[in-house]
RNA sequence: GCGCCCGUAGCUCAGUGGAUAGAGCAGCCGCCUUCUAAGCGGUUGGUCGCAGGUUCGAUCCCUGCCGGGCGCGCCA
């Protein structure tokens, strides 16, 4: 019986009651349910009665009891009790309990997908790496994030597209391109242009591949070193990321939207709105009519369209392929764009709360031999995204960045995560999904084999009972995790989940012992351990970490 | 000045209005001739920044303070 089910039981009780003119309510479509601490609290506890009391017009406790009475006569409920000022503590019977177990194996990689969020067309951006540089610490945490977020709102239900915007168009490219011709040349880094070891490796590699580049007058070689350098980044970036197990469907060029007229195309749209007017030569976004502080110029007096035009044609472009959700996941430094997108969206006529979602994330801070390391990408002082992984592995460095909320700030300490210890959280849970395999394999070693039959009622120890429960949380913890854009919260079930595993297995010999034969115990007892092996490879997948059957 | 984020154990941090606020690390004491000890059990550790408000109930929501981080451009 999963959560889902005991919430189904509680509605139908609730509908008998007020059938039977019990209760002069409408009843609820869903209640909730939580999984109480302390277990004299029983499986699952609802607070619906305290919320049914006023419109009652009953105390809080007898609204319980009539509710506690429907219920127990629900299939797979052992007993209902009233407790504390209403709350109904809820205790299922051992089978209904334990068959769980075979829902979860039944489901197999499927445990954990729900159709919450079914009719979701969801854009989601996130790194939009400007192409002048390596991707670096901070946006490696964005490339875990997102795409365990990607992953997360799939599994939800919701049809995604994950982008990155390239930014090359504009000033940075120039400078990128004047500051890897001067490196081809031998000459120092331009001003206002890029340094960094990268710069001299693309610059040589550029000579390499077009022999007689640096003969050429200098305004075709700046132009021939930017086009086959951003090239060789936008190649670069795309192999780190794959490498790190984040392919976005889209790449995006914002030179296209220039090229396409598409930025033309926004500016009308927005005028066809009413908020767009010339003055000064320009041509304005009249974005505080939606509480921007100041209105935003989308075309210069010079006659170049703005940064801020390009946005504003990036997301009508987004919105005319069909997203009804774009979300822009952004560096607490960009958080000045927050106002700017969501007035953008506001003036194209959409509804800034529902069409436009932006996800600000403070940055990561890093720490080596106990002094923070300012990262510069001018200066030439990164760590990228390879440099991590070199140094503590994929799954290490992608469950790291994502088992923190990204609205808070988190100190990557090099040296700690450097340290192959249990000070590092994926050990634990990947140990414990190792452990399984490991008793698997002993188990087909022995000749037992898990089969058909499976007498749920056995699954009774209060540590089994324990591991049921954290199963079955599973597919709330999954959609709830979608639903708040929050991958973290996976993690950090994982980690408790591993925990609760590990007591099971302290406390409940799975396997026989020497020439003791199996029993229906060691047939249940594997049918648990295989679905805590389902639920965390399925938990360990959504996070892009890999779940070990050796360590 | 305006705006965003944060303030929870010695440290790093969880905690979507529920019952006695949690985890890891650090510290102390135990458990391997039996399924992986990268594990488990025990123990020490709290004015949830402060003050009001809403609520049957607030670490969580609202207001005001205090402290810390970040951002403001016809730059990208």
């Amino acid at each position: 019986m999963t959560p889902a089910d005991v919430a189904s039981a509680v509605v139908a009780a609730i509908r008998a009651a007020v059938a039977a003119g019990e209760l002069p309510v409408d009843a609820p479509d869903a209640v909730t349910l939580e999984r109480p601490k302390n277990r004299e609290h029983g499986d699952y506890a609802s607070n619906v009665a305290l919320q049914l009391a006023k419109p009652a017009a009953r105390a809080p406790r007898e609204v319980g009891e009539i509710i506690a009475a429907r219920l127990r006569d629900q299939p797979g409920i052992d007993s209902v009790d009233v407790a504390g000022p209403g709350f109904l503590n809820i205790r299922l019977s051992q089978a209904a309990q334990g068959e769980l177990a075979r829902t979860i194996v039944a489901a197999g990689d499927d445990y954990g997908r729900t159709e919450t969020l079914a009719k979701e067309r969801i854009n989601l951006e996130f790194v939009s790496a400007n192409p002048t540089g390596p991707v670096h610490l901070g946006h490696t945490r964005w490339a875990a994030l997102g795409d365990a977020l990607r992953r997360l709102l799939q599994a939800a239900g919701a049809d995604v597209t994950s982008e990155h915007y390239v930014n090359d168009a504009g000033a940075q490219m120039q400078h990128f391109g004047a500051s890897l011709l001067a490196a081809a040349r031998g000459e120092p880094t331009p001003e206002s242009g890029y340094a960094g070891d990268y710069i001299a490796e693309v610059a040589a590699r550029v000579v390499e591949l077009t022999p007689g580049i640096l003969d050429l007058p200098d305004d075709e070689a700046l132009i021939a070193f930017r086009e086959q350098g951003l090239e060789l980044m936008l190649e670069a970036m795309k192999e780190s990321l794959a490498g790190f197990g984040v392919d976005f469907d889209v790449w995006f060029s914002e030179r296209s939207l220039h090229e396409s007229g598409a930025i033309e195309h926004a500016v009308e749209a927005l005028r066809a709105q009413g908020h767009v007017y010339e003055s000064d030569g320009a041509v304005w976004l009249r974005t505080t009519d939606f509480g921007d502080d100041k209105d935003r110029v989308l075309v210069r007096s010079n006659g170049e369209t703005t940064y801020f035009a390009a946005d504003a044609a990036y997301y009508i472009n987004k919105r005319e392929r069909g997203f009804n959700r774009c979300v822009y996941m952004l560096g607490a430094d960009h958080h000045g764009y927050v106002g700017r997108l969501k007035t953008i969206a506001a003036c194209a006529g959409d509804d800034p709360d529902v069409n436009i979602e932006v996800l600000i994330g403070q940055l990561v801070k890093l720490v080596r031999a106990g002094e923070e390391v300012r990262l510069s990408k001018r200066a030439g002082t990164i760590v990228t995204l390879e440099e991590l992984v070199e140094a503590v592995g994929v799954d290490a460095a992608r469950y790291t960045l994502a088992r923190y909320p990204a609205d808070s700030p988190m100190t990557l300490d090099i040296d700690l995560v450097t340290r192959k210890t249990n000070d590092n959280p994926v050990f634990y849970v990947q140990y414990a999904h190792a452990r399984i395999a490991s008793l698997l394999r002993n188990a087909a070693d022995l000749g037992i084999a898990r089969g058909d039959d499976l007498d749920p009622s056995l699954l009774a120890d209060e540590r089994e009972s324990d591991l049921l429960g954290a199963l079955g949380e599973f597919p709330r913890i999954v959609a709830g995790a979608a639903e708040l854009r929050e991958p973290h919260r996976v993690a950090r079930y994982l980690e408790s989940l591993a925990g609760t595993y590990h007591r099971f297995y302290d406390a409940c010999r799975v396997l026989p012992i020497g020439d003791e034969a199996a029993t229906d115990l060691t047939q249940a007892r594997l049918w648990l351990v295989e679905a805590t092996r389902i639920v965390l490879a399925n938990g360990l997948h959504l996070l892009g970490v890999s779940a070990p059957e050796r360590m």
